[in-house]
This record gives C-alpha cells, structure tokens and sequence, in this order.
DNA sequence: GCAAAAGTGTTCCAGATACACCCATGT
DNA sequence: ACATGGGTGTATCTGGAACACTTTTGC
C-alpha cells in the first residue's frame, strides 16, 4: 500500500463542507483546527474520509456533525476536486459540498478530533490546506448565483425574522444595497414567505412584523 | 484487497461521460456497449476508472477519446454519484461529467474495449447498468436548465450555421416551438453570433445566411 | 417631541411577447 | 407560376428600477 517514497498509493475519497452562516452582519465560513495528524494545529474546511459503504451525501453530513456538532441544515453536493497534486501526502479526491447554517442559531462545538471551531469572514481566511481555498471559492460562487433564482437565502434565517432581517442577509451576501419598497414587494410577490400575528419589539422604534417561511427546509426555483 | 465474498472492498473512482448530441432532429446520448468483463453486451455510458495519478477532467476527456474516438468537444463535470449499492460488483464513485458534440460533425467509433458505439435517443434509451439512467436525467436537466442562461447551445453547431438550424437545436432541446422574429432579434442582440458573407442554397427556396459564433469553444453566461 | 427603524404606491423604462407578409430560389 | 423555407418590424404587455413620506415606538 505504500510505495518506495512512503506515499500511499491507494485512491481515496473524502468529502469536505463548507458551512457558511451570517454573524455579525457578514458571511462567514466555519474552518476547524485539527489536533491530529497529518495536518497538526491548522485550519481547514470540516471533512472526513469516505466509509467503504458509505454514501456521499451522508459522508457530508456525518462530517459536519462529527467535526463542529452541526446537524439539520441545508446540505448539497458542491463539486468534485480532484488534481492529482492536490494533497501530497496520499491521493484523496474530494467531494465538495457546502451548507448553510441560520444565522445565531447553532453554537459549533469541537468534535474529538478537534482542537477548535471558529467563524471566519470570507475575506479574513486563514491559510488553508490543500485547494481548500478554491473550495470555498467555488461555494461562494454557487450561493451567490442561487441566490438569484432560488430561496436558498430563507436557510440562513431562524423560525421567524423580520423582512429587514432577510433583506439584510440578501445585501451581505450580494454585496450591495436594495431598495426596501422592490424588496418587499418581490419577497411578498414570491408567495413564500407569510406573516405572522407576532412583532418584535427591539429599541425606540416601530416595532417589526415577524414572518416565516412557508416552506422551510425546501429550496425552490422562482423566477 | 477481496474479501470473503470475492467483492473487492477498496474504492475506486470512475469517471462517466453523458454525451449529447442532435441527430435527425432530436437529442441523443452516446452509448457504447463493452466486450468485456463484467458488463459484456449491455450499453453504458462510456467512462473509465481514474488513473492514480490522474486528473478528473483529463479522466473524463481519456474515457471519452478511448470508448467513443471524440475529442475537443465541451466536457464540463455535472455530478458525483456515490450510493454504496450503485455497483454491485464493487464500491465505485462515479464523477460525471457531460459533453456536447456538434450536429453530424463527429463519427464516433468504438474503442478497442467496446463492440459499438450508438446514438440514443432519451425517451428510447436501453436498459442502463448502474445508476446510469439517473446521471443521464441529471445531465438532461443541466443541460435545459443551461440553455436558458448560456450560450451553451452553440457548442451543439458546426463552423458555420443558419438561424434556422440553430432554433431548431434550441426548439429540440426545451421541445417547445419559438417564434422566429423574437428568436432571430435576442439572438442577433446577444452579440456572440456574427454573419458570414456565405449563403446555403438547399431545396428550391431562398438561400441561407451562414453565421458563426464569435467565441468558439466559450460558454459564456447570457441575461 | 424627537430619534430610529418600519411600513407603504406610483411612475417609468426595458426587455419579452404576439403577430403577418414579402423575398429568393428550384422546378 | 408555384411551392418552399428565408427574412423582416411594430404594437403591446410585463416585470424591474427609481423614488419620499407617514407610522409606531422608546426615551
């Protein structure tokens, strides 16, 4: 299994997440810092190894749980990475996915294999092993073109938000502002999101209708 | 490296190929039926087990060249599929990748691992090994789905073409008919066609105009 | 009463749609 | 001259973009 220059010559496959949330009003990646080999107090993307009989998309799934205690979010298969070169110690082709996470609502924790989790804006990455960097790069692309025609955005929000509380998430993740009239009436057009009785009451102003999402946990095409 | 019940248990990763084209006016897929172990006589997608030190698109586009003699076509991966039972034989993800081949220009020809090569069309496809039929629905929609906000189309077209060979590409695929005004003008607005100063005389009524697309072998985003 | 965010409608413009007739050729 | 597919323009509709003031609360 391994040849004479000590690299293992079997193929393997692994899957990686990467998990965006939306914290302090900016998007951010989840990274865990391994305390294990071969990659020893460095940050990189949550992933694991395939089980022989394991699926891909469970592979992910068990992968983030197991490596920063997330579960129950939106979860899809991103692209395969597979550049014989990309890690030099053995022959790892990665199945890349990418999640996201509603906002403030899960605390990660540390799996056994952990040193640490953290939260890291887009443009505050610490250096990454492998193509990590190229992963994330990829999943920025794919949320920011899903944003356009799908309601990939409600999985960023909690049970119920507040319409300046979506169009928040839209503009962080667009990088620019949108007209609160458009917006509204967009959203509210879409038939996917409805009010509720409940307001939020938060400093002196006009308190804020709740809404939530009609169909939580599905993302459909609109458009 | 086989177990007790002569399954070989390591994993191993292949790539397949989904390849498009339009003949006598409908889309058809690529098959080819193998003369050897372990799937002699049945038609599958043509596809290859990735080389230990090999890319996954140089994978694909080798799988290609070997099993069907086409080459410099658009290639671009599409999915990966991993469920453990996909292969009975043994445990093997499949990356798959699609490709587009212009109308009648290319005669694929078996490899030397395949007894023929033959065109398919979608609704009169043959028992698939594998989860093959299902990477085929996948690419299908990729493929309609891309047609709407790239130029994807054009890689179906030879060198040169009229407007009416390419509504037909555009009618086949989305099987809905196109008014040919409007076809003509969004076409003609988008800027990546250009006209030749060559005409096609065929049946007794007016020539032709020839075009050509101004940036061949892109796949460019359009709207 | 003032500061702060919530909430609400109309006009304008651009791009998509619907639609019918003349043109150039071969036989 | 006629049959065949090639080629062209205008009116209408629809969805997106621009834009400013009133409301409700806390202090």
């Amino acid at each position: 299994m391994m040849n004479d220059q000590g690299v293992n010559d079997t193929l393997q496959v692994a899957t990686d997440v990467v998990v965006f949330s939306i914290l302090q009003q900016t998007l951010k990646v989840l990274l865990v810092r391994r305390s294990g080999n071969p990659v020893n107090g460095v940050w990189a993307l949550p992933g694991s190894l395939l089980g022989i009989d394991e699926d891909l998309d469970a592979s992910a799934k068990r992968a983030l749980a197991d490596d920063t205690g997330v579960s129950g979010v939106f979860l899809e298969q991103l692209y395969s990475f597979g550049k014989p070169e990309r890690n030099p110690q053995a022959r790892v082709i990665s199945v890349a996915y990418y999640a996201l996470v509603p906002s403030e609502q899960l605390r990660p924790t540390p799996g056994r294999n952990d040193d640490a989790v953290g939260w890291f804006a887009l443009d505050r990455l610490p250096a990454l092993p492998f193509d990590h960097r190229e992963i994330v790069s990829t999943a920025h692309h794919r949320l920011e073109a899903k944003l356009d025609y799908s309601t990939i955005a409600f999985q960023f929000m909690p049970p119920t938000f507040t319409l300046t509380d979506l169009q928040d998430v839209y503009e962080i993740i667009l990088n620019q502002q949108l007209d609160k009239r458009n917006f509204r009436k967009r959203l509210l057009a879409s038939d996917q999101i409805e009010a509720t009785e409940e307001k939020r009451r938060d400093g002196n102003h006009r308190p804020a209708r709740l809404y939530r999402v009609k169909h939580p946990g599905e993302v459909q095409y609109v458009k």
